[in-house]
DNA sequence: CTTATGGTAGACAGGTCTGTCTACCTGTGT
DNA sequence: ACACAGGTAGACAGACCTGTCTACCATAAG
């Protein structure tokens, strides 16, 4: 019975991604999951290890749903300017699989853990690295790019910032406003392309 | 004696802006601030409102700190690339008075309180648009400008997209890679002027 | 000299936190 | 028939949390 824990690990996620890993107590999460103490114990070594999973549960949820938004159109520009429809998506609430929207779960919970080599910062990194990553292939499929590491960044950077646009300034056009840059970026000659 | 209700605000930032405010407990504040729990509790009435206090805090000196650094530059262009110099020597620590960095605390604060119509989140709000009106101000100062209030939507975003990559990848020289974008925008004429 | 102000130290109440443990229940494979 | 895996409920220890309170100290103004 791997029920439990999956449903331990989404109740968690869920209290933690909108009060913070430290406002929610283990017992919070045990009556909302109708889960016995001893059973969140005996899958899971402490709290710490609890958010871990939920860390990496995110992290493999996240990435598989902006995967097969990529996926579903053309490799190169159009894969790429549809991670900003996803991001548009995900701001107003039209993908119910990640919970309503409150930033980015690894943003958010690495400004609990400003130690770079606490588990949850790195695991926070790593994340950010394969979201990184997905961009990347897509860019590789282009020709002609000026500087494509510095596109790359570019784009992380853009979304980041609307991300957190959308959720401190309460902006929720931001991945919109982001995703024209983003298609200037890509099309400009002068300006990333030779 | 307000020396020692300034002890008790800066202590708290510093606390709070590297574990999160509910990592943080009270106690820990007052010891490494040398201040009876009595005192903390003349000066506020809980620790809600030492968080309001310390946002207030931080606030004056962030937008002080930043309309310094754009004041010393010539109004427009070279003011809003300033900006992005002065957010480098914030991210590798040349800002004494900011203290080390670790992300922006309005973000950090906002990722805890989720329920938008709490006082922090709009503290945190009311922050980011303070320090947009900042921007703002000085692409007023700019001529031909084909669409000035996207262009001020996406200088900010790439402000907050830098500061994020800093915290979270770790990556130093965020300011300077997003500077470059802020460069091209305030010159590519097809970009952002007629 | 007295009174007010602003401070110190820290005990304390009442609550919450994590993690352990006892005692019991239920379904399944052999 | 029986062992066992995996679950339930929840008491409990020990630590820590916020906020109140007592008792005392120092300085400065009238």
């Amino acid at each position: 019975m791997t029920d439990k824990r999956r449903q331990l690990i989404e109740t968690a996620f869920d209290l933690f991604y909108h009060h913070g890993t430290h406002a929610v107590g283990i017992n919070e999460i045990l009556k909302q999951a109708n889960v016995a103490k001893k059973t969140l114990y005996s899958h899971f070594d402490s709290k710490a290890s609890l958010l871990e999973a939920v860390l990496h549960y995110r992290d493999e949820r996240f990435v598989d749903w902006l995967q097969q938004r990529i996926n579903r159109e053309q490799a190169g520009k159009p894969a790429l300017l549809a991670v900003f429809d996803a991001l548009d998506d995900w701001f107003n609430d039209r993908v119910p699989s990640l919970t309503a929207f409150n930033g980015c779960f690894f943003i958010n919970t690495c400004s609990e853990y400003a130690d770079v080599w606490s588990g949850p910062h790195q695991l926070c990194h790593e994340h950010k690295k394969r979201v990184r990553a997905l961009i990347e292939t897509q860019l590789a499929r282009l020709d002609q790019v000026r500087d494509p590491v510095w596109l790359v960044d570019m784009l992380s950077m853009l979304k980041e910032g609307a991300i957190v646009t959308a959720q401190v300034q309460g902006d929720r056009q931001a991945a919109l406003k982001a995703r024209r840059l983003a298609e200037q970026l890509l099309t400009e000659p002068g300006l990333s392309q030779k």
